[in-house]
DNA sequence: ATTGAAGATGACGCAGGCGTCATCTTTCGC
DNA sequence: GCGAAAGATGACGCCTGCGTCATCTTCAAT
């Protein structure tokens, strides 16, 4: 299932495509490895069998590459929970299915996972209200629709998914550097958190 | 109340303190704007009327700094926020007056509050298991203590600490955003969450 | 006042990153 | 096959940061 032409895959677009992926996946790695801060466009390329002059043939800088890396995991991350929470029935399911998603995702790719742990602060001054932003504005707008649906007492939806995002954030990094990942026990706590908070708030 | 000589400060003395001083003042805004990996010396030396050479007769390099800086914010969170916690009669006091410590710390002051935002990445890459993880640790200790007498139900203190500074953080950051800064409404929402959660897990 | 030491200064040599561009290699259409 | 264009290559000039150190300034003790 891609988008275009399927068979008519010339050579030239061939090791295109696998230039742009090599150099994305080395800058992974480095941005995980050094921050964004302290990578630089050298240390991609030279974790690859390309010239340094190949690396301008697809990103201007090294702030395109991460925002590229970026991109892809808020369209993945926000897409995973937005559907799993989209397909749950009772708001049990609502809030345990979206941070299981969530970390799932996570304990899927250790890079990835580092990643967004090593370069949380530059990700949020470099978004500010965009990619990542995203997936919160999805949680707070679900929110609001379970406030409407009278399941979830009102509250500020965005200091909310702000809290669930900040939990899930940190609980997701130490449960994905145990050994061995415990996905549940992670979704359990949270689950358990914030279901009981709504629930404190409705009597409260 | 200072540690030693009182009266006898000689102006050599003075200079030097204030010297320090002046360059952790700038390295809190250098690291806060650009970020510990993106930052460089000469950028903190620059923010000051000091020579480069100075630098090195009081920090042997930025990441010296860097810990200066995060071990003095440490130390001051981390007390501030076991002492509210410690002087809490009831639970319910001892998360509200916890989260209520944090929020009004990060209050105070708005570049120490984007020197954690900008760095949360570099700090906790460059202190695995010290500094910031200290605050962490005593959280859980109190976490533990509070089951040990009855007051929490058993659970896994390591994660629920996380998840608590976890929600903390970036609650605290979105909440300091705003203007103006509304650190009732954080606490609130943070103590309604996490008692709630502990009366889930009490009962269920 | 004199002098010795503490410490501030900034120029220096070295290292490495940046983005470019002339050149070479490969692919594709004919 | 052939020619032209797409694209890969890496050396180049420029710039900036690093940590040092010889030198100058300031303080304090005599």
């Amino acid at each position: 299932m891609t988008t275009a032409a399927d068979p008519p895959l010339g050579r030239r677009e061939q090791t295109k495509r696998a230039n742009r992926a090599t150099i994305l996946d080395a800058a992974r790695e480095v941005f995980a490895e050094l921050g964004y801060g302290a990578a630089s466009v050298r240390d991609i390329i030279r974790r690859t069998d390309l010239a340094a002059g190949t690396f301008y043939n697809y990103f201007p800088d090294k702030e395109a590459v991460f925002r590229a890396l970026l991109d892809e995991l808020a369209l993945e991350v926000g897409g995973l929970t937005a559907q799993a929470r989209a397909s749950a029935t009772t708001l049990d399911d609502f809030v345990e299915e979206g941070f299981r998603a969530f970390f799932v995702y996570l304990a899927e790719d250790p890079v990835r996972c580092e990643l967004l742990r090593r370069n949380a602060g530059a990700v949020r001054s470099l978004f500010e209200g965009e990619a990542i932003d995203a997936v919160l504005t999805q949680l707070g707008a679900d929110l609001q629709r379970g406030i409407d649906a009278g399941l979830i007492p009102p509250h500020d939806t965005e200091l909310m998914a702000t809290a669930m995002l900040g939990s899930a954030f940190e609980v997701g990094m130490r449960a994905a550097e145990r050994d061995p990942v415990d996905v549940e026990t992670a979704t359990r706590l949270c689950a358990d958190i914030f279901l009981g908070g709504f629930a404190r708030m409705r009597e409260g």
